[in-house]
DNA sequence: CAATGTGAAGAAATTCACAGCA
DNA sequence: TGCTGTGAATTTCTTCACATTG
């Protein structure tokens, strides 16, 4: 059952109906025509991407709102808090120190990692800038699991290689640039460049 | 050919198989292999994709790099340059505000909205803030097509109809809550948290 | 030859249609 | 009856295999 092959699209998408139903505290039963309404996403299709974890609901009532929380938390890794490095602390990177929705669902920024001199040792909303050279040895002193990647495109094949050397095997990159790495490293990348051209893309067509 | 559908995962591809080819000045051809190497999609996928839109190639040489070049620029609609607003002067749309490589592509940021007025009329990265009664009227006198929402979560629908009201078709929200506008209104999402929670999911599950 | 371009096959994702259960 | 869960059908996307062309 662990080893199921998940549909790649399926997690997202989760990821949303976790999201919505942290908003129905107060209902206790949500059905998947309600959360098809809320998310846009099909009835059946919601059926059919629970499917792939196991059976949360209950024939002509729907999906217990509490229980069905938990289950996605624990699916989506978040019932256990992470320990998160941000590397490159430049404008995208300052603002991810802020951001506080990382934190809401566990994860934890506990170090930052810049070389540019003028920001080591400063402080910024609350977590310490360190110089590139310590990485290693934070990375192990704090337990960190997880790096966010703000850097400069030029260099960020070489630090996220950094950032593996130090035993991190899960990065999240916000460079506009395709990492080369193990495939045992995990990533995700947001490319905004690729995503406003995408909109630009459909506004120049339709 | 100009209303041909296609499949939607093509587009993000076109703009990866663009910024690959801005980075190879040098050669004058190069071939489906070469770029397969580059971005990692296949030879065969990225030839398919070219289909969609023409014949761009030459048997037995390869794609000429600045015709290529030419064609992806105009087909996601980078060959014209678009007016951008950004709404939302937080943190994430400060550290936007200064990204290069949106202007790099064509896309000016030429004004800010806040309802803080503690930041209105201020200056971020050149662009000045505006108060958000002034969205109308800025938009129509700056010819503004675009809009990067940087509100928080809570006010982002109310928001983005504000935005849609003064007749901009195109919207970039960064507000982890899906909108629900009108079906002519293009929206791309940046959902961070969804992001996130991916990455966590692959890490917990391997 | 060295490459593109593309029908046809195959794989993946979604939706249909409905059986099954509280 | 109201809803889930799921085989089967369908649609969408990707890859194979190869004909085609400079």
């Amino acid at each position: 059952m662990e080893k199921q092959k998940i549909p790649t699209r399926v997690v997202p998408r989760l990821s949303r109906y976790y999201r919505i139903l942290r908003e129905f505290d107060d209902k206790s039963w949500i059905s998947s025509r309600e959360l098809s309404v809320e998310t846009g996403f099909t009835d059946t299709q919601i059926r059919r991407d629970f499917t792939y974890f196991g059976h949360f609901g209950n024939r002509g009532k729907g999906y217990n709102v509490e229980e069905l929380k938990k289950s996605l938390k624990k699916i989506l890794g978040l019932d256990k808090s992470w320990n998160v490095m941000l590397v490159g602390a430049g404008n995208l990177g300052k603002a991810l120190l802020g951001y506080k929705g990382f934190l809401e669902q566990g994860f934890k920024i506990v170090a930052a990692f810049d070389e540019d001199t003028s920001k080591i040792e400063k402080n910024i909303a609350g977590i310490t800038v360190y110089s590139m050279s310590k990485l290693v040895d934070i990375v192990k002193e704090k337990q960190i699991k997880m790096a966010i990647l703000t850097v400069p495109e030029n260099v960020c094949q070489e630090v996220a290689e950094q950032v593996v050397a130090s035993g991190v095997k899960a990065i999240f990159n916000f460079a506009p640039k395709q990492l080369k790495l193990p495939v045992d490293v995990k990533v995700r990348h947001i490319d905004m460049t690729v995503e406003i051209e995408r909109l630009s893309f459909m506004v120049s067509r339709q």
